[in-house]
DNA sequence: AGCAATATATCGGACGCGAAGATATGCTCG
DNA sequence: CGAGCATATCTTCGCGTCCGATATATTGCT
């Protein structure tokens, strides 16, 4: 398989996954999906999406102008749907891993 | 709170909860932990044992030679286990919401 | 008029990980 | 008995992702 996701690509593409957003959106709402603990900055978040695009895990999707400022819309395509179950399936087995260790606390 | 762990330094701390071990055998544990999934190579492992040592979360524990070789211990801090308890719930968290958001897939 | 918010983008540095290799010892099997 | 493999530690170098900072442009709000 592949490298895990970090914590910022993993929380876009899970932003992605109800409906395409444009970049700046996405910082709202990873910020909402993390109650507030992940704050994505600029230099993130574009790099990232360069980066997903170019991977095949996003897409560009439709542009808009409001007010007069553009939005660039992406939309998580199946490969990326994909990477994400697999990435989260991961991480569950890690969290039963740890958990169980953790409660069998006795040494 | 502090950045994320990454796979394998989690899987190192994890390992730890039971008792002390040594690099060496962090190697199989980690193995074992993961059920083959992560390899630690030793330039991951060593330099994080260094990292981990500096910031408190284990502890140089006890040294054995055996069959000739040293074998060097290290031990799981109060602190590192705090920091893994964080760290599983954080990605318990990040588990939950991806889940409940590629259940509800309907758009 | 001026400042905050919206929206995109780029650049440099930090940091953890992986690949590769160095070094040393002892066990095993042909 | 010798060669190779497993055990055990450690270092160096490069890469990828993220963060901090900065740049730029437009509109809304006070």
């Amino acid at each position: 398989m592949s490298d895990p996701l970090r914590e910022p690509t993993f929380l876009i593409l899970t932003a992605l996954v109800d409906e395409p957003m444009h970049g700046y959106g996405l910082i709202a709402e990873v910020d909402r999906l993390s109650e507030g603990r992940v704050a994505l900055r600029p230099g993130t978040l574009y790099g990232a999406l360069d980066r997903l695009t170019d991977d095949g895990l996003v897409a560009r999707d439709r542009e808009e102008v409001v007010d007069g400022r553009l939005r660039r819309y992406y939309r998580l395509t199946p490969g990326g749907e994909g990477a994400l179950r697999a990435e989260t399936e991961r991480m569950r087995r890690h969290v039963e891993t740890a958990t169980l260790r953790l409660q069998g606390r006795t040494a």
